[in-house]
DNA sequence: ACTCTGCTGAGAGGA
């Protein structure tokens, strides 16, 4: 019998006589998962395997079930609401009730919809205190982890069936950058790969001779019932096998790797496993380091996994699950290491000291001012939920049936599975046919869970997509016959975003910490003074040059960022040149010799910039931009995956694999690097510093995800605007404000508003500036306010109806009161387009912009393929000739979309020469922005 | 209630 709730009482723990002696036990009163009236119990409760039965007929009601034992201590940390799951349990009457228990066979998982890296759990079984500093600080650049790395893929090639030199070598080409940023060359690396290669090659041949097909390569591992992902390195006769580059002489595996391969064996037995044997490979045991006590030569111990150490196990897993959900940070009592014998002590002390935390290896150094404390307080909180909504995504890959995730875009299904093609190095090429046309959003380049029908249940495999048309093209290490492909879900940026966070505060300078919080004032460098201003060149003065003569805001927005010794705040509404105005300072600053950081969250902010970059530097004095090298010109290079990066600025990506010498140089050598924030929380970007880091887009970002690019410079520049979309994130908590608004309500002196717009026609720009920006913003030439379609070749204005010849137009449409949809709006908008195309307007000059992702997929229904119809989110930072704007709103305007006014601040900035409103004035009137944008749009 | 981009993964080791 399988039981799973949701605790729905406090939990009393006690001790009882038995007539085997003493027993502890504890009653959890359960609100049971299953109702037997719905459809969907069978999916949260029925498991893939289960050969018994599974008990749905207890509805909602509430029931008792007794933990006896060691499972009594999981009990300890549950909360009324948190999840439980018992495997094996037992069924009995009570007082005419029915309630359950464990039997010795049970298992007892607490959250377990909650996944738990194997490496998470091996961390905490050694300390919990070492995890949570693990997750907080990252593990730095360093060669013992690379060279580790390196061992643990070659080991995976063997595997495969790849030759041995052929392997490293390619694995240690692969690796150039990382390596030459820690001063190795590959020779050497080579060789000692080779040393640990070999002691790997002569134990797999004897295996080989026996068990010549009972090998399996690594392999993603998810168990829904333990709430356990891994992979294990390799599995030999069904158990696993855990590799190992550090040196072992005892005569016993270190515990931290058998509870390793444990949570391995967990997850083979979920997937049909039966297993009682581990084995650790330790490489660096050869012939040389005889083992004293056992004359052991080979490098392998292999140990019995008993019951006590699997259930001890989940145990772990379950006090790690339960801090997690309910937020709390371990101080190392819950664990019995020594702190005296951990490399981590004196970060330990440190973090502990500085945060003002409980911590078993006591506290070092004072703590950090209350406000800051507050502040991380707050931010791991938002940042741990963060985490929390991912590990939600982690749940529907078994918890939500297939249709349901194709319809959410987080699946594709129903493919056709082709063929399996071996290439070289031993991975395969997968194909599958598409047999809808169903969008989703995974693109190639994408990272996905491929599968022979089920993520989780059936065969399945990381793979990378290479191409995605009406045949899939996939890589990955196992020969998964693949009709089906998930999203992944991924905590790196979670990861990143608590690491920038723990660099600004505990690593950050005195003075930045102070401009953060307020307690200092930004300072400029004074223009004209005599002040002596030094950099790299050596030049000396202030800034007193004029580097845009025809816009003063922009020149003074250049001028500050130049001269600022703290930060500038670059404030551009729509328009208004905001990537022009950071590539001219940026070209100024690399004038000066200094080394610039650009930034932005989104890889096409990325490159938007740079590309004005390019352009600025290309115009620039005696300039002459190359990819990288040190020559004469200015040296730029952009670090991301191939995926990521727009093909024209292939030329400038940084590539990792090479001599670690030249890949290297490259890198240091270049004068401008530019990199999401993301890939600024990488371990080798936070090797590299800058003078100063410029961050575009900077309001659509969070503060810990700012802090990842400002933290690698002395000095920062924002760029953004506060009044267009927030912080995308996942749950409603600090991180929806960005540092950017934060910082001009708190700076305003280091802050310049862009106040002249080159897009809109005067009458279209007019709404936004009085409602958003004071009445401020104004365009910047008389051109630009007066542009009208009668500009563009070929279109006659006199042609359209009379009322689509105003620059802003209002249609009525009183709707079909669909809640995301409006067909009758998609129908009007197509007549408007075939209006507009009469008149001459080319259909890719024409964009619809919608609220709902659902009217999107209406109107493109409607509409013509070649006119760009996308929802507001997506709209903002391009702009085209004609927007039409889908209001899909009947009746009322309720719901979080319309709540913002900030989207129809983007939705209304986008078109530079028409703009047409389309929707229910009724509905819009009943708010009173949307009712003062009516009044606007119908005068 | 709705909108939605990043990241290769997960794990790699030091006495």
């Amino acid at each position: 019998m399988y039981v799973r709730g949701t605790v729905a009482d406090e939990v009393e723990v006690r001790t009882v006589s038995t007539s085997y002696g003493e027993s502890d036990l504890a009653e959890v009163p359960l609100r049971m998962a299953g109702d037997g009236d719905n459809g969907t119990a069978s999916q949260t409760v029925a498991r893939p395997r289960d050969d018994t039965e599974t008990d749905l007929a207890a509805g909602h009601e509430t029931t008792t079930v007794t933990l006896w034992n060691k499972w009594a201590e999981s009990a300890d940390y549950l909360e009324p609401g948190m999840e439980v799951l018992v495997t094996n349990a037992k069924k009995e009457e009570y007082q005419g009730e029915t309630q359950y228990a464990t039997t010795g066979d049970s298992y007892v998982v607490v959250e377990p919809s909650f996944l738990v890296n194997v490496t998470a759990i091996r961390n905490w079984v050694e300390c919990p205190r070492l995890y949570y500093l693990n997750k907080l600080s990252g593990v730095p650049l360093n060669y013992p982890v690379v060279k580790g790395t390196l061992v643990h893929e070659v080991f995976g090639d063997l595997l495969r069936g790849r030759d041995l030199e052929e392997s490293i070598a390619a694995r240690v080409d692969e690796r150039g950058l990382e390596l030459g940023l820690l001063g190795e060359t590959s020779e050497a690396v080579a060789e000692e790969v080779r040393e640990n290669a070999t002691a790997i090659e002569g134990w797999l041949e004897q295996g080989r001779l026996t068990e010549e097909d009972s090998w399996r390569s690594e392999q993603l591992l998810i168990s829904e019932t333990f709430g356990i992902r891994g992979r294990a390195d390799a599995i030999r006769r069904g158990a696993p096998v855990e590799l190992k580059t550090g040196k072992n002489l005892k005569k016993e595996p270190r515990f931290k790797d058998k509870v390793q391969a444990a949570c391995y064996a967990l997850l083979l037995e979920e997937h049909g496993g039966d297993v009682d044997l581990g084995t650790l490979l330790y490489t660096k045991n050869s012939a040389l380091d005889r083992n004293e006590e056992t004359g052991d030569l080979t490098p392998a111990k292999e140990f019995t996994m008993g019951d006590g150490l699997l259930k001890f196990v989940v145990r772990q897993r379950n006090e790690l699950a339960a801090m997690e959900i309910a937020g709390d940070i371990p101080t190392g009592y819950e664990g019995s290491a020594k702190c005296e014998y951990c490399f981590e002590q004196d970060t330990c002390m440190v973090v502990s000291g500085r945060l003002d935390q409980e911590s078993k290896a006591g506290q070092i150094a004072t703590p950090l001012p209350e406000e800051e404390r507050d502040y991380f307080q707050r931010f791991y909180r938002a940042i741990e939920e963060e985490r929390r909504e991912v590990h939600r995504e982690y749940a529907k890959l078994w918890e939500q049936d297939a249709q349901e995730r194709a319809d959410d875009d987080r699946a594709l299904i129903d493919l056709e599975f082709i063929e399996k093609r071996p290439l070289e190095g031993g991975r395969w090429e997968l194909r599958a046919r598409r047999t809808s046309s169903a969008n989703s959003k995974i693109r190639e380049g994408d990272f996905v869970l491929a599968s022979d029908g089920h993520p989780v249940r059936g065969s399945s495999e990381l793979a990378t997509i290479e191409r995605l048309d009406d045949v899939v093209v996939l890589t990955a290490d196992e020969p998964v016959e693949v009709t089906r492909l998930d999203v992944y879900p991924s905590e790196l940026t979670t990861d990143r975003l608590l690491v920038a966070m723990h660099d600004a505060l505990l690593k950050g300078d005195e003075r930045r910490k102070d401009i953060l919080f307020g307690r200092a004032t930004p300072e400029f460098e004074e223009s004209g003074a005599s002040e002596t201003h030094r950099n790299r060149a050596g030049e000396t003065g202030g800034v007193d040059e004029t580097f845009i003569d025809n816009n003063a805001a922009q020149n003074e927005a250049v001028t500050k960022a130049v001269g600022a010794r703290d930060c500038a705040l670059i404030h551009g509404p729509p328009g208004t040149g905001k990537t022009y105005t950071i590539a001219r300072a940026i070209r100024a600053m690399v004038e000066r010799g200094e080394r610039v950081l650009l930034s932005a969250f989104t890889n096409r902010a990325v490159d938007n910039a740079l590309e004005a970059l390019l352009e600025q530097l290309e115009d620039g004095v005696g300039s002459q931009t190359q990819r990288s090298g040190d020559g004469e010109g200015v040296s730029v290079v952009r670090v991301g995956s191939e995926s990521g990066i727009r093909e024209d600025m292939e030329p400038y990506r940084l590539e990792r694999s090479g001599d670690p010498e030249d890949r290297v140089a490259e890198l240091q050598n270049a004068q401008v690097v530019a990199a999401t924030t993301a890939t600024c929380g990488s371990r080798v970007m936070k090797e590299q510093a800058f003078d100063v880091a410029l961050v575009d887009e900077a309001a659509q970002l969070t503060e810990p995800g700012t802090c990842a690019a400002i933290n690698l410079a002395e000095r920062f520049v924002l760029v953004g605007d506060h009044e267009q979309l927030p912080p995308v994130v996942r749950a409603e908590n600090d991180l929806t404000e960005s540092l950017f608004e934060r910082l001009i309500d708190c700076h305003p002196e280091a802050g310049v508003m862009l106040d002249r717009q080159y897009r809109m026609n005067q009458r279209i720009q007019a709404f936004a500036s009085r409602e958003f920006y004071d009445g401020e913003l104004r365009p910047a030439e008389p051109e630009v306010a007066g542009r009208t379609l009668n500009d563009l070749e070929g279109v006659a204005r006199d042609a359209l109806p009379p009322a689509l010849q105003d620059p802003v137009t209002f249609v009525d449409v009183e709707g079909d009161g669909g809640q995301y949809t409006d067909s009758e709006e998609a129908a009007r908008i197509a007549d408007l387009i075939e209006q507009y195309e009469a008149a001459g307007l080319e259909r890719s000059e024409i964009g619809v912009i919608a609220p709902f992702r659902a009217q999107v997929s209406e109107l493109s229904r409607h509409v013509p393929d070649d006119v760009t119809v996308d929802t507001v989110d997506r709209f903002q930072g391009s702009s085209q000739e004609v927007i039409i704007i889908s209001f899909t709103a009947t009746g009322t305007l309720e719901g979080p979309i319309f709540e913002d006014y900030r989207r129809i601040n983007v939705a209304l900035t986008r078109p530079k020469r028409a703009l047409v409103l389309v929707g229910d004035p009724a509905a819009l009137s009943s708010d009173p922005v949307y009712a003062r944008m009516l009044e606007w749009a119908r005068t």
